[in-house]
DNA sequence: TAGGCCATCTGGTCCT
DNA sequence: AGGACCAGATGGCCTA
């Protein structure tokens, strides 16, 4: 977990991190994200910033290209001319094992590509890096819990997640989202 | 240079 | 039987 020191003068005067600054109507548009596809969602509450790029090749060339790449050996990996134990283990740089391993490719890049979409939906700071997917995580479930919240206190959110800044300043206030990762990027928002 | 993060390969297990 | 899923191992890249 990174460290993120920012300077207090240094301000984005940009709409991106005005996040409660919304219509009324963004109430609905509150539950549709909790409630609705994504699809929806990316409209609502994206976060612009560098984490939220994504940093595996999209392109279909790119794609394309890595999971027709020749395989690999990896260099250290176990090398083992011995037959597999079992019938059913396929030998390494078969093409069972050739297939499976484009098939392994191919999930980790929509494991991917789902974090990337994530990372589009939790709040950052400006600039930030690109979030790791633990961080993401992390940070998508404060941030769920915290909207939650939200939902339950029939507040406005603005004021709410004001008066819970100010109340976790003061009295050290616990809540299920009140991580120190959530509440830094939170007390980062301008509000006017 | 150490540590964090990541992609990739691999073999085992589970599911359809 | 074949594919999906998972976790371990490994090496590369980047940053403090």
């Amino acid at each position: 977990m990174e460290e993120h020191c920012y300077s207090f003068e240094q301000e984005d005067p940009t709409s991106e991190f005005l996040f409660w600054d919304q219509d009324p109507s963004d109430e609905l548009q509150l539950d549709n994200f909790l409630l609705e596809d994504s699809s929806l969602a990316d409209h609502l509450f994206s976060w612009p910033s560098s984490a939220c790029q994504p940093a595996a090749p999209t392109s279909p060339v790119a794609l394309s290209s890595l999971l027709d790449r020749a395989p690999e050996r990896v260099p250290g990996a176990e090398v083992d001319s011995s037959p597999p134990p079992g019938p059913a283990a396929p030998r390494p740089g078969s093409a069972h094992r050739r297939a499976a391993n484009v098939r392994e490719r191919k999930r980790m890049l929509s494991i991917n590509s789902a974090f990337d979409r994530l990372r589009c939906h939790v709040p950052t700071f400006p600039y930030e890096k690109r979030l790791s997917k633990i961080d993401t995580l992390r940070l998508a479930i404060a941030y769920i819990a915290l909207l939650g919240e939200i939902l339950l206190s029939g507040c406005e959110p603005k004021s709410y997640v004001e008066q819970c800044l100010k109340s976790s300043l003061q009295s050290h206030h616990q809540a299920t989202w009140n991580t120190s990762d959530l509440t830094a990027r939170l007390s980062w928002i301008k509000w006017d």
